[in-house]
DNA sequence: CAAAGAATATGACACAATGTCAATAAGGTA
DNA sequence: TACCTTATTGACATTGTGTCATATTCTTTG
């Protein structure tokens, strides 16, 4: 019923185009990072016009921000893990479980996440949409830690929103070393090391 | 004794130039950020001739370090800090007035910090030079919290390293955050916060 | 099915910025 | 004065970007 055109042999191509162009940008991307990747490389490695890049996208930006929509989606799921623990106990456990799930995101995507690293310190718009995930996970945060304060679970005299920020670039500043590949320990021990900390500073 | 050509004429011309530049890198820097400053306008500012720019910096990064190394030292002296705290309180104020003492920072040479996280985020050299002061942190962290381990203060289970980075981390980012002024809370209660959980997850 | 019309693709071009280098100027020395 | 050393200079080659008038390819219409 919609979109009518769909079909279009035109338009098909276009889509190709469009795909080729995006599967070598990936690729250059991966090799080079964000930085000294080069329009024209993709250009010459798709096989398709100079210009044509222009037309299905407005430059470097564009293309990868269209690449990582995958990775943010699923950053945005785990920020929406709901949280509703009845005990100290399951607190504990849950907040340690998105950790680790927060953590595992770095390794899993690790390639295109050191991409998207180095776009952040380049790009405002890649900036922003980064700054837009991380506010969602302290909004989320924040709601958790009133939520236990609430219930008697944690300390009610703190700033909810400053424990929560804090609590987010911690995990934050972990997420890019393990990007970065440099972490010593094992993802499950960081998690459950800063996790520890946390729980103990904020819980009674 | 040393330096005996140092009263030249020429040498003192040429001290003039490499300084008369650092004086307009800075300013343009500060007006256009990191990424966007161009090295010909800071020729054309300062004067001189575009080659003799690069006699005396290798480029825009050369540039910034040198602007950096007033800042870059404060950093140092600040995680040189000693901590030999003979009881529980003792140790929370000092460690408070750490978080402070850094945070302050920030607030005081917000400009050129906003000026050095982007450079951060593109210039290996500058990121390098911020990885160092990052770990010249940890590195002391640490040694703190296996201190107070040691003198039965703190939780001796704890990895004492990745305490440290992570308690570094909240640390750093919100240092960042200040650099940004996207900070809602005064400084003071932000370090009073983080401090607090942190003291508490950490410490007996 | 031919001609007109619409959507895509193309690459030459104009621009912006960088870093180098052979030539030049200026200061110091004997 | 003549010669050596140090500092300065700007034209040039290079690399990359984004735009736009033109060409190509497909679809629709009479």
């Amino acid at each position: 019923m919609d979109n009518s055109k769909v079909g279009d042999k035109r338009h098909l191509r276009s889509l190709m185009t469009r795909h080729k162009l995006l599967e070598v940008a990936k690729e250059i991307f991966l090799e080079e990072g964000f930085q000294a990747a080069v329009i024209s490389q993709m250009i010459k490695k798709a096989n398709i016009g100079y210009g044509t890049a222009y037309v299905h996208f407005k430059g470097k930006e564009d293309l990868l921000i269209v690449l990582m929509e995958n990775i943010m989606e699923q950053f945005y799921e785990i920020a929406e893990t709901s949280f509703f623990p009845k005990s100290k106990d399951e607190a504990n456990h849950i907040i340690n479980k998105q950790a680790n799930a927060f953590l595992k995101m770095a390794e899993a995507e690790r390639n295109m996440m050191q991409v998207f690293e180095q776009a952040i310190g380049i790009s405002t718009v890649i900036s922003d949409k980064w700054k837009a995930i991380r506010m969602k996970f302290i909004q989320r945060i924040s709601k958790d830690v009133v939520y236990a304060q609430q219930n008697g679970l944690a300390r009610a005299e703190l700033n909810h929103e400053l424990v929560a920020k804090g609590w987010f670039f911690t995990n934050e500043m972990y997420l890019w070393e393990i990007v970065r590949n440099e972490h010593q320990s094992s993802i499950e021990e960081i998690a459950q090391t800063i996790t520890s900390v946390y729980f103990e500073g904020l819980y009674l």
